[in-house]
DNA sequence: ATGCCTTTCCCAGAAAGA
């Protein structure tokens, strides 16, 4: 079985590029964030002309998140208990969803950015990640391989960032952001690592500047499994091809085998 | 060459991303 999470920054931008990367990597089942598109727009029908049952859960212009599976999708969850929202309560964004699909349950997450150390988006940050803490514990210690993925807009160490020196006085590398992913590590979770390609363990490479080929990246998208799921993990790596070429996401999939092939796809 | 930012609103340029 093989699981993957792919921030495409925008599904209605890079659905071509989607479906061409579906069809080649034919993953089992696929956490998306930043899709960007109201669920009424979602493409079901194109998805599902290549076997992927999806449930997207978004809200247009920003955020979103989805499921995609050809394992079947059951027991699904839009958003999460305790989200915070933002700017306040009444408005809850789009940014994570969950869902069983065959032997695993898995959720996808996009962790909101916090802007700088000094913007109310870093405490909304920090909040929506303790919010998720005590869901990501109740859903890891259920009976299913599980594992929570996503755009987690935090790299857990100064080994998941380029240059540390680079990132002084920004988010995504400060105590309290990673001490927030290190808590939902705490109790069983593993960060799974994914294979070194060229040095580097990146998932993120900003558009600008050359960034990509310059190999000035961050590992901040992340697979958190339980012992069930990790256990089983034959290998993992990032999707470097799918960053490069023309229309790319600015994130690369994180992908993940798993041995669980029992189940089969469900036709 | 892995290649110099992209996407959204929608038609102008600002906001957001990280």
């Amino acid at each position: 079985m093989r699981i993957a999470t792919w921030n495409v920054n925008s599904l209605p931008a890079r659905l071509p590029r989607l479906l061409e990367w579906l069809a080649l990597t034919e993953p089992d089942v696929v956490c998306l964030q930043e899709t960007k598109i109201a669920d009424d727009a979602f493409p079901t029908a194109e998805l599902a002309d290549l076997g992927y049952e999806s449930v997207g859960h978004g809200q247009g212009q920003w955020n979103g998140v989805a499921v995609l599976s050809r394992f079947g999708l059951v027991d699904v969850v839009r958003g999460m208990p305790g989200d915070p929202g933002w700017p306040d309560g009444s408005v809850l964004e789009a940014r994570t969803v969950a869902a069983t699909c065959g032997p695993v349950r898995v959720r996808s997450v996009y962790v909101p950015n916090g802007r700088s150390p000094q913007d109310p988006h870093y405490e909304y940050k920090l909040r929506w990640l303790a919010a998720l803490r005590p869901v990501v514990a109740a859903e890891a210690s259920g009976p299913l391989p599980y594992a929570v993925m996503g755009d987690f807009n935090v790299a857990p160490t100064d080994a998941d960032v380029w240059d540390p020196a680079a990132f002084v006085g920004a988010t995504h590398v400060t105590e309290p952001e990673r001490a927030a992913v290190a808590d939902l590590v705490t109790g069983g979770l593993t960060d799974v690592q994914p294979r070194i390609v060229k040095g580097q363990p990146f998932t993120y490479w900003d558009y600008r500047a050359g960034m990509f080929h310059k190999g000035m990246g961050m590992r901040i998208d992340l697979v958190l499994a339980n012992a069930a799921l990790a256990g089983v993990v034959r290998d993992a790596w990032v999707d470097r091809d799918a960053r490069k070429g023309k229309g790319p996401s600015d994130h690369a999939p994180v992908v993940l085998d798993l041995d669980l092939d029992s189940a089969g796809p469900v036709a």
